[in-house]
DNA sequence: ACGCCTTCGTGATGGTGATCACACGCATAT
DNA sequence: ATATGCGTGTGATCACCATCACGAAGGCGT
């Protein structure tokens, strides 16, 4: 298959991002191989949309670069934003493995890449690779636990306050220093962060000059400063 | 092992609620053998909990007769209902899998049976059948999907009135009539419903009041009958 | 029959966040 | 420079629903 846009191919992307969870690692050397056979690699730019809510599941991409976000929207326009991807992730699987429509839009975020594995050829690779779908399983399952703890927040946590501390604190968590600040580059807008946290673009941006103003954190360009770790935990709480 | 609680034990409880997505359906001989030998039934009283939130993962459990909530709850004493569960329903199935706490608490609604079956013991099965293992996945994906209906639910649907409908939409389904109107037998607390949808009481009992006033549904005993479902729809339109 | 507990109905009140509106800064394009 | 668009800040308003409060109705044991 030849890729779209005129970018360029990685050889064999399956294996570039190497990541502990990774789905397709330390496989049989057959295994491998029959992967690498039935895998095709493409390269999108932003706002390309890998697949579309509702659609009938084609296959799974595996991420290997570039950012992507899943989202679901209601007839009325409302939109939500369940999870940013990264590389390593693999996108579409529950629809793939319950032949159900895909239950998100993934739509990259910057220019990437993935592996794109077709739903048959996966399906039966799984069924000659028994010890690969439990492994399947496994992912699954805590794909499982990532919606619950979705359902927690959105169930639980009634102010967006508490949603807004929530998503500085698991940002705060990948990049944290030991004297309990930390950095991160923010790219998302603010309309996107309302998205994540099921409110309003004005609520969020009220909730960033509340938080600067308690000293919670402080932005210098686009990059967000977290200066009060504990505070955040406190105002969360659940 | 003993039944608690001094009540009778059916013989073999895995076959007796036949669904078509049944896990341990169709199964070969062996496997269904192995699997009766690590299985093992007991009967549980009204509001035995079958496992709670935050528990290691025991192993799963096999519902064969009552019904059965699950919940989680805030440390504030918040708790959302997010399934109710019947007679064939695989309980804790994802934390076993995945080896993470049990993610909710099954409690019994009336007293039931189920087969419990240790996590050792079904990990170990499902490495030898490794067609079973491609079912669990099929199941954890189900799963996934009912999940994702509860966030959409959450975080789209706004108002209680939307969810409301939407809940008794789901149970109108099950026992549509042709005339468009159907009949549901109404076991649930005005507190508990209040549990599913995310509101409160109080809320639920004024929906009620609105819902009957508007014609849409009445009230015989504890026979719940939903007169309008075109209207309900329109009402929830997400 | 009596008290006790759970469930349910409904009024009054108040806070919170959605909504509307508009202005500003800052890109990039013309 | 001017235009156009996007992302952002912030005020004003208002509906909605959580909360508190209380009373009524039913179930159950003693």
């Amino acid at each position: 298959m030849r890729a779209p846009y005129g970018l360029n191919i990685l050889d064999n992307c399956l294996t570039c991002p190497v990541r502990e969870e990774h789905l397709f690692c330390n496989l049989s050397v057959q295994a491998g191989q029959r992967l690498n056979e039935i895998k095709s690699t493409a390269v999108y730019p932003k706002g390309a949309m890998l697949f579309i809510e509702g659609q009938q599941p084609r296959g799974v991409f595996v991420l290997c670069a570039g950012k992507a976000k899943l989202s679901t929207s209601s007839r009325e326009g409302k939109t939500i934003i369940t999870k940013l991807s990264e590389s390593g992730d693999v996108l579409g699987l529950n629809s793939v493995v319950s032949n159900r429509p895909y239950e998100v839009t993934a739509e990259m975020m910057e220019p990437g890449q993935a592996n794109f594995i077709p739903r048959e050829s996966l399906i039966q690779f799984l069924k000659d690779n028994g010890e690969v779908a439990l492994r399947i399983a496994e992912q699954l399952s805590r794909n499982y636990y990532t919606a619950y703890e979705e359902i927690r927040t959105l169930g639980l946590s009634s102010s967006p306050s508490e949603k807004f501390a929530k998503l500085l604190l698991s940002w705060s968590t990948k990049t944290s220093q030991n004297d309990g600040s930390s950095q991160v580059k923010l790219t998302l807008t603010h309309e996107e962060i309302a998205e994540i946290i099921g409110t309003t673009r004005e609520t969020v941006s009220r909730l960033f000059s509340e938080f600067k103003k308690k000293q919670l954190l402080q932005l210098k360009g686009s990059t967000l400063i977290i200066r009060n770790r504990l505070a955040l935990e406190k105002i969360v709480q659940s």
